[in-house]
DNA sequence: GATGAATGAGCGTTCATTCAT
DNA sequence: AATGAATGAACGCTCATTCAT
């Protein structure tokens, strides 16, 4: 018996994978090309070659397939979460925030649908869809970052100036700006992006 | 004589202001509601009171009325820049940057919904409209910025060792990160969240 | 004073004559390109570039235009008429059609535009206002070429066994056929297609 | 298992015949009336008493009906043809061209509807949509005839002076014209339309 | 559990014409 | 006489969802 999440029905579950895939595969495709609202069932069903009935047995409404994919972006970023960023509080900060840029990096990287899904996610934050989704998990986020800050902060690594409530925002959408910089300029390496980024955050660009 | 940009048809500009400014502000309303696609002319209509054959005597179509509110928003957002802005060379980088960060909070804070739909452009940078829009825009102030920041290295106003490109990526994108925090917390004044970003920008946060 | 018709209002003969040409283009352009209904008054207006309400102050509505135009098709192919025309019964049977179906290729290839807009209507047989222009004109053809023939009978001209009505019919047909075939067939002189078509009229295609 | 086609969808084969009929009949009462352009899906939709969205599973779009009706036709001519049109080598060539003629003017008298959206087709070789339905089998047609007249030359029963080219096309414009001549002269028998224009193509009108 | 027919509101857009100025 | 703003019906088409089989 699978985890449900009480997501999609039971019956996505119990159908063939290859058919299972094949929704998931135009789904992805959908709502990569198109925000929410505009994305059409009715294109994924055409695609998928299902029968318009089976689609809504196996998802309640449009929503329902929605949260589905989007948790199933979720689950596959959590297979890339390294040690470093599950146990935060063993390593320095920088250890810590540069694995979780890299591991964003590389999620973008092997997975540029899901990825753009997930870009489509966070910026549309007005998006009542997208707050419910989205809203708690960033403030789950916002919240630890702060955390780690000030234990950064205890710990003499970060500045004791800095306003650990923006840095923590600050943390947080660079991790978009920097996957979103690594997608559009394909002539820099990972590693070079990467440590540009962290090397301006950590000294700034003042003199 | 008005001027016209080609855009809405001269028609828009005879008819009284009162229902001009009515059909304006309803497709803020709309596309500050919904993305471009999802923005629904009808409801503009039904909401703006007209005829739905008169919005088409106005407008060429969805898009151009579109345009028309973009270039509103510019041309709006235009009043606000400064002498500071529109002669970087003349003053320090971060005078310059802190004024344009600066007349970006002002302006959404006065423009709220103006600010929101500048977002929904923003963000969207593969939707063809979007593109078409903004992606000159984009190019030339990246350039403009990367050669601001070469100009403060070579003063001794900003560390020589930053990635110049990055960092124009970096300061473009903070200006919208920073907007972003301050319309979204209300409890930080202009000033705080202006100060205590450019320090981080200017130190980072590394001890 | 010019000659009205009835058709469309004086004031469309007081407006200059410019303008009065290029509303004429506009709308021989358009309804060349589409059939009545589809062909738009509004695009008509627009690219004559004249006030909507002007155009209603010179043609009482579409129609009234429409039969203008057909109107001045008409005294167009007036001018080719010969005196053979005028004056059939002083002429041999097949030097009068022989001339018809000339000055038919030679209007056609003169005026493309108002032969394909004479096209349109010959073959709408069905359409109201198709009717309503050609019914009678069509009959009173139909009853003048089986005339002739009954008159080409008499002197010998022509075969005594043919059905007269019907050939009257053929004759009236084949004036379409004609030009219908030296238009499409450019690798063919307008007297090739004369010659041979008269040819077979005269003599058929049995042994 | 209905042939298919791919022209409409399958769905619109599922659903019962009465339904089907009706949509089929309107269909057809509506392009009989007004050209493609001009013929309103919502009229057919709104006459058959189905629901919008079944059109659009039935059919992908207007076009995509049209060219079903069309097919009906030409699947409905089919049935009419007969030994002599199928091999016309194994027959005199004014048999087949009889024949030819006889079977259209039944078709005519069976299905006035079927004819008259037949005819539009032919006239309207201007346009779009009927090129690329009819353009081919005109071609097709022409050919044929071409080939029959030379064969008939070969066997001494037409004139050798004949042009082939203009007599194939005189003898594919002719179908419409008897069929059209036929249709509008109630007080003609078929025998006799067909006799007389024979008679007359075979022999010419001259003395 | 699978199917796909049915639905009607809604979409963006064009239309011919009227009428007050 | 000239203007162009106003109108609302109609267009072809897509939508997410329901439900009987």
């Amino acid at each position: 018996m699978e985890e449900v999440d009480l997501l999609p029905k039971n019956t996505f579950f119990n159908i063939n994978k290859k058919k299972r895939d094949r929704i998931i595969d135009e789904s992805i495709k959908e709502f990569k090309k198109h925000h929410y609202e505009k994305a059409s069932v009715n294109k994924i069903i055409a695609n998928s070659n299902i029968a318009k009935g089976s689609f809504y047995q196996y998802f309640k409404n449009k929503k329902d397939l929605f949260e589905y994919i989007i948790d199933l972006i979720r689950k596959e970023k959590l297979t890339y979460v390294t040690d470093k960023i599950r146990n935060p509080r063993k390593y320095s900060f920088f250890d810590v925030i540069s694995d979780m840029y890299k591991i964003t990096l590389i999620f973008a990287k092997e997975h540029p649908d899901l990825q753009a899904i997930s870009n489509k996610l966070v910026q549309d934050r007005d998006h009542k869809i997208y707050q419910q989704i989205l809203a708690e998990n960033r403030e789950v986020a916002l919240s630890e970052y702060k955390k780690l800050i000030e234990l950064g902060i205890e710990r003499k690594e970060l500045d004791a100036n800095i306003n650990t409530y923006i840095v923590a925002h600050l943390i947080y959408s660079l991790n978009r700006e920097i996957v979103d910089f690594y997608s559009s300029n394909t002539n820099f390496t990972k590693e070079e992006v990467l440590n540009d980024y962290l090397y301006t955050l950590k000294n700034g660009i003042g003199i």
